[in-house]
DNA sequence: TTATATTTGTCCGTATGTATG
DNA sequence: ACATACATACGGACAAATATA
């Protein structure tokens, strides 16, 4: 998979951007539900940002409920039965 | 206004600690509705940790809807009549 | 138990951009 | 143009959780 270009230019900010293309690769079914989403450290070499900026992404969609984090391990996409709204 | 202390050895991580602090003064009506939050310079200078540690604080004031921010103008109690649920 | 590797969590300092007044 | 305040981003550091050896 190459690189996937963040336009620094852009509107968007690239926290933005990422948490835009990884919730369309959700959506078309490239990342499953249950599966893990690639580590920070692959999406930092990715999206060639840093860490910090994949953080702020992937704070985004653990906001919506996309995903959810087990410290340790890692990022997984969440299961779209189980909705997680606030609480 | 004296220092406010945090622990960095406490359980909890500091921006937690100033999370519940800032809650803590808006329940009991020291920080009231609609007046502003100290700005981030402030509580940087009244907590003693970085601008990013106060940030992390007041992300999860607001998404806890007790406070808005209004970009170049500051931060500000929410109105509990109008709470702030999602969208 | 200890050690190591991986991954996420937290924090710091700094720089630059955007919005407001 | 300037001062103030928030927004975003970079890079680095160490801690904590997890898994494996």
């Amino acid at each position: 998979m190459a690189a996937r270009e963040i336009d620094h230019r852009a509107p968007k900010p690239p926290y933005q951007q990422i948490a835009a293309d990884l919730k369309k690769r959700i959506s078309k079914g490239e990342l499953e539900p249950g599966k893990p989403v690639p580590s920070e450290k692959e999406l930092v070499e990715l999206y060639g940002v840093a860490r910090n900026t994949v953080r702020s992404a992937l704070t985004l969609l653990r906001a919506d409920g996309l995903v959810y984090t087990v410290p340790g391990r890692g990022t997984y996409v969440a299961d779209r039965s189980a909705p997680a709204a606030d609480e």
